[in-house]
DNA sequence: CGAATTTGTTCTGCCGTAGAACATAACGGC
DNA sequence: GCCGTTATGTTCTACGGCAGAACAAATTCG
């Protein structure tokens, strides 16, 4: 246990450095005077802090284009857009590398699609390491790179910059912070994070500092399995060692079929991709818009009501215990909201404790290809909003 | 959405004395030279928070029982004594009430055994309200209540102060905080909390302030049906709306026992006290211990067995969700736990996804009887400890 | 009995915010 | 076209809180 630090005079004027930053991130263009305003300081004050924001390119002071009013005109603030994080994700098909900056705009990007299950985690981590040198090497002079994150479909050692196991690419302890390292600035060493969790993060954050519609929600993301994560009041639960949100290893009956997991009768093996297409008859490559075209299909239509079934269990029980008021499918069951809807929101009406004050919500959010590369670089300037002192200088 | 407001002086000095009160409150007897070592400030600056604490009562100097060292011997600083909250709680066999003090030390206590099921309402709340103002008179003079809470045995509407549906009692839409402010002081208006929460409090925090063994783990309070709650970072997770933690209508079994809360295959139906002895073929006031003394009658071993295997997929599911790495059986199931735990952790073992790396500990923490009623007051006392600028007048 | 040692107190200086006065840049009416 | 109005942004002084160093106090050890 480290003893907390006791704050002074430094600590306070950080504090509220970090404040005025999240707050012009968080509510679009402000003005000095705004920012006065939503912090509660003097105008003396709050134009102190943004003056040395300014200075830092953390925030920048952008042209008027002034609605006409009364009084002298204001100069819009908006977080500083040469200010970006590098995202970067494997996953069993695509490699991603994808900057972003503080306004949360994409500012460059690679994505390459390919079949990655079982490949040499040395070669295609070197393949993503020249991929993201490259998107660097093109950056325009101003941008400086801040920070940057890896999105991995599996367990991770944060501390060690380490993926433990990923099932769908068949990898296994392999070091992938220091693999990346080789082809990167030094103070680029990504920090791994799941998968899930930082797509879930793109949902809770619309940009850095801004949050989304849903503060407290599940979010799922099917892939080949099923990965998730819980976000309470904005932040993604992590767990004791980061290991939280798999629900697709929730048991959903205990005589179901053997997971590779060693279990029985886990979420994933109704609802995943694979168990889904499989049992619906239609070959694993079937891309999501024809299933649901298909949803008439007895076969497919039994196969879609199994799916909603092991989800309304395992979502139900997981509402259960954490008390979240919307479940949000992402991934490739954001495609099979419609069909799996009814059947879901019905079963979680039954079965979830308190649906009688409030029941779930059930939204589908596609968002944009390797969301877990955006959340990655969320993180990272994060980190910048959380203590925007150590990026002044 | 309040605007956060910005950081001024006075709050510099209000967290540095939270921060001061935590620390003595953390690591018992200090003086004030430690307290500067372990905040991180000069002798100077600890010396003058904790004057002002001292007071304000809300920290002690005691006699000094100074084990001989070499220079001017140290007078050693505590918890305030004179500084008092009141924790409640109703539960299907209880009426109790109990004062804590700033050290954690029970300064009085009532507790009525009683079979409330089925009660009403407004006469039992008056009962409680009676012991209660009972056992606040009775207090010594230099004792100042600091703030009250109430724990019970369901859902509950913190912001009203109500309670929404007590399935154990047969409660339902109870304003419990209005009913027993008629007998207690205005400034000591219960907060409500669920009966596992405040359990698992007691757990998370052995002392106001003062971390208890376990920082993350999941509890399970058995009474006659089965509550919980996670705890992370040593903090209950309390879910959105306040009514996380019901690991007791997790679903085990789809094709299971139809369960009063309207689903099926429930956990409650077969590690649940009644569900527990219904299954073992023992009258329903069968104490724990009795239990455990027949593990090897034949039917009993079954309905162990199946207990500890509903437990074992309904926890797994929350371990994975959630990433804990214990799980603590308190309330009935702490008596079971000798008789439940090999097949328990064999199953945490197999159906956990992350049990490779660290394999969760099963542990039995019998507790006192009434802790809902501590945990209430390690509540209001946290709110001391949170901000004591407000309770230095 | 005096040197050493550790605790607690006093005093000065620095830093960050508050508050008020002042400067600036627009609009609008006459 | 000028001047009052209005809102923004800046400058200056005051206050409060912590750091750092010097000092006073109380006990042990040689």
């Amino acid at each position: 246990m480290t003893p907390t630090p006791a704050a002074r005079q430094s600590t306070l004027r950080s504090s509220n450095l970090a404040l005025v930053l999240r707050t012009v991130c968080a509510e679009g263009p402000l003005s000095r005077a705004d920012v006065a305003v939503r912090t509660g300081t003097t105008r003396a004050t709050a134009a102190r802090l943004v003056d040395e924001l300014v200075a830092g390119r953390l925030l920048d002071e952008g042209e008027r284009p002034a609605p006409p009013r009364r009084g002298r005109p204001a100069t819009p603030l908006l977080p500083g857009a040469r200010v970006g994080a590098l995202g970067l994700q494997v996953d069993a098909g695509l490699l991603a590398a994808r900057v972003l900056d503080l306004r949360g705009r994409v500012v460059a990007e690679r994505v390459e699609e390919d079949d990655l299950v079982g490949s040499d985690p040395v070669d295609t981590l070197a393949r993503l390491g020249v991929l993201a040198a490259g998107l660097l090497a093109g950056m325009p002079a101003g941008l400086r790179p801040v920070g940057a994150g890896l999105a991995l479909p599996g367990l991770v050692d944060v501390a060690a910059g380490a993926l433990l196991r990923a099932p769908n690419l068949g990898w296994s302890d392999v070091p992938a912070a220091d693999l990346l390292t080789a082809h990167l600035p030094t103070e680029l060493r990504p920090v791994l994070g799941n998968e899930a969790d930082l797509a879930a993060r793109t949902v809770a954050e619309t940009a850095p500092g801004r949050p989304g519609p849903l503060r407290d929600f599940l979010y799922l993301s099917g892939q080949i399995g099923i990965g998730g994560a819980a976000v309470l009041g904005g932040r993604v639960v992590t767990g004791s060692a980061g290991w939280a949100g798999e629900v697709g290893h929730v048991c959903v009956d205990p005589a179901g079929p053997a997971c590779r997991c060693g279990s029985t009768g886990c979420l994933e093996q109704y609802a995943g991709r694979h168990a889904l297409l499989t049992a619906a008859g239609l070959p694993l490559d079937t891309p999501p818009v024809d299933v649901v075209a298909r949803a008439e299909d007895p076969d497919v239509r039994r196969a879609l009501d199994a799916a909603a079934d092991a989800l309304g269990i395992a979502l139900a029980g997981v509402v259960n215990v954490l008390d979240l008021p919307a479940v949000v499918l992402g991934g490739h069951l954001a495609a099979l909201a419609e069909p799996l809807r009814p059947r879901l929101e019905e079963l979680l009406g039954r079965r979830v404790l308190s649906a009688r004050w409030r029941r779930p919500v059930v939204e589908a959010i596609p968002g944009l290809p390797a969301a877990g590369a955006t959340g990655a670089a969320l993180r990272a300037l994060g980190d910048v909003l959380a203590d925007p002192v150590a990026w002044l200088g």
